[in-house]
RNA sequence: GCCGCUAUCGUCUAGGGGUUAGGACGCCGGAUUCUCAGUCCGGAAACCGGGGUUCGAAUCCCCGUAGCGGUACCA
């Protein structure tokens, strides 16, 4: 499909350094929904200038990333690298034109320069006879650079200030800067929303941009995501990137609705919000001025309740994806029986481990519970099992049910011997449905196991 | 050092000259006579500091302070 002639033309223009992070990924989201909520198009660049870092298995992470998280882009991914010879055409437009000049100073000779001139001054170079040396832009000393910003309104940068920066190296290989505003003009890019980290290359960008004659785009500054320590988020903390997230658990519907309210919100204050009511309600201008910090429990929270909004199918397909099972009969069953109580993904296989594998080894859960009256209690639910004839999630609380009353114990007293019995440990779905789903044969040889291990550990300790 | 950005509960935030400073996560307590989780109810919890302007400032202005970003012939 065509992406020329929409309404308003965004881009997200990633340099693939591995793993995409959620800061890469917030603003690939905002790009996203502006252009959705528009009705514009959404454009994907990867920034592969870098021969170092660019390596095809690095783009593919990035790629990975917005697949999984449904950030679907429009028309074919553009590679800065294949732009290179436009990158060329406009350095030699800006050095014919005299707005740029070829200077051989070195990172030393600028500092020098700065020394004698004042730390606020920007560099001045002096153009080389010979053509030689990186190429400059030339800025002037008077004057600013307005940048405005959706955000945070007009940001002015003294260009006294600003040095003659480079924008291509000796060898005559363009560099970032330059780059990036001759695509952003080729690919007609309306509105640029990206991070707080690239407010100092804009007012670079805009000079290269009005030097070569093209339209400035808007800009969009989002704060930088932070984590817990308030620093920039590293990757070390916890699940800093997509994928880290989804190997926890995470749902790409909760990380999306997590995301976007990590330094945006609606007027209502409004949690929890879908994809459309995202795209609906997304705007720009809206997005805060002060940097966030990542709270995971908050995404945890979140994931929750979208876990629990699944329907059945939906539940059981993230899970077998998941768990890399077959989505087969008994793992439905099993899904039944935990969707209310997991948070992510990554929490459902520990409830529903017993269906399938023998319980777990759990001492704490054993000193906790298996002790004073468990036998009796177990003795019980035995025999009040063994000849269950349907057993089914009812008739096996009918047939529980009236033991505590009878044995004259407190229901916890009676069922947490059983959990612990079928299950290995004192967490796991309702009692009545476990049991139920774990089967009679099953359920009352586990109990005989318990019974067993408890009789011989009194006989040890006599 | 220089240039720039930011500052409301622990966290995400609403508000924007006169409010009991609101909501959400988390936390604490209670209920749901099966654990955990969930759900419901209740609670503690914030306007960085100092000067102005004003009858009145969390809100507007200035100055500090702190945090963050940038400062490459990286992206």
């Amino acid at each position: 499909m065509s992406t020329a002639g929409r309404d308003l033309r965004v881009r997200f223009a990633p340099s693939p350094t591995g793993e995409l992070h959620i800061g890469g990924a917030r603003t690939a989201l905002y790009n996203w929904l502006a252009a959705r909520h528009a009705d514009g198009a959404f454009l994907l660049r990867i920034e592969d200038t870098d021969a170092e870092r660019s390596t095809p298995e690095n783009v593919a992470q990035i790629i990975e990333a917005l697949e999984w998280l449904g950030l679907d882009w429009d028309g074919d991914v553009v590679f800065q690298s294949e732009s290179e010879a436009a990158h060329r055409e406009a350095v030699r437009d800006l050095v014919e034109r005299g707005l740029a000049y070829h200077d051989t100073s070195t990172a030393d000779d600028v500092r020098e320069w700065k020394e004698k001139e004042g730390a606020d001054r920007g560099y001045r170079g002096t153009p080389s006879e010979d053509g030689e040396g990186a190429v400059r832009l030339r800025v002037d000393d008077q004057g600013e650079e307005v940048v405005r910003d959706l955000v945070r309104g007009e940001i002015r940068f003294p260009n006294r200030s600003l040095d003659d920066f480079v924008i291509a190296r000796a060898d005559g290989s363009p560099l970032y800067n330059l780059a990036v505003a001759v695509d952003d003009a080729a690919m007609e890019v309306d509105l640029v929303i990206r991070g707080d980290d690239h407010l100092s290359n804009t007012q670079k960008q805009q000079k290269v941009l009005e030097a070569l004659g093209a339209k400035v785009p808007e800009y969009a500054h989002a704060p930088l995501i932070h984590g817990t320590d308030g620093k920039k988020l590293s990757k070390r903390e916890g699940a800093a990137s997509v994928q880290g997230l989804r190997d926890d658990g995470y749902l790409a519907d909760a990380v999306v609705n997590y995301l976007a309210l990590l330094g945006w919100g609606p007027e209502d204050d409004e949690t929890v919000m879908d994809r459309q009511e995202l795209i609906d309600r997304f705007r720009p201008e809206e997005i805060g001025k002060s940097s966030a910090v990542f709270d995971e429990k908050k995404l945890r929270w979140l994931n929750g309740r979208y876990m629990r909004a699944m329907t059945p199918e939906a539940y059981v397909e993230a899970v077998a994806t998941f768990l890399d099972r077959e989505p087969d009969q008994p793992l439905v069953d099993a899904c039944a029986i935990a969707q209310e109580k997991a948070q992510t993904l990554g929490e459902v296989w520990p409830l529903i481990a017993f269906l399938f594998e023998p319980p777990v080894d759990d001492p704490k859960a054993w000193r906790k519970v298996m002790k004073g009256d468990a036998p009796t209690a177990l003795e019980a639910a035995r025999e009040a099992l063994a000849g269950l004839g349907d057993f089914g999630p009812e008739s096996v609380e009918k047939a529980l049910e009236p033991l505590p009353e009878r044995l004259g114990l407190s229901a916890g007293k009676v069922y947490q011997p059983v959990r612990v019995a079928i299950t290995g440990t004192t967490v796991s779905p309702g009692i009545f449905e476990s049991v139920a789903a774990l089967g009679r044969e099953e359920t009352v040889s586990r109990i005989d196991d318990a019974l067993g291990r408890i009789a011989s550990r009194e006989g040890e300790e006599a």
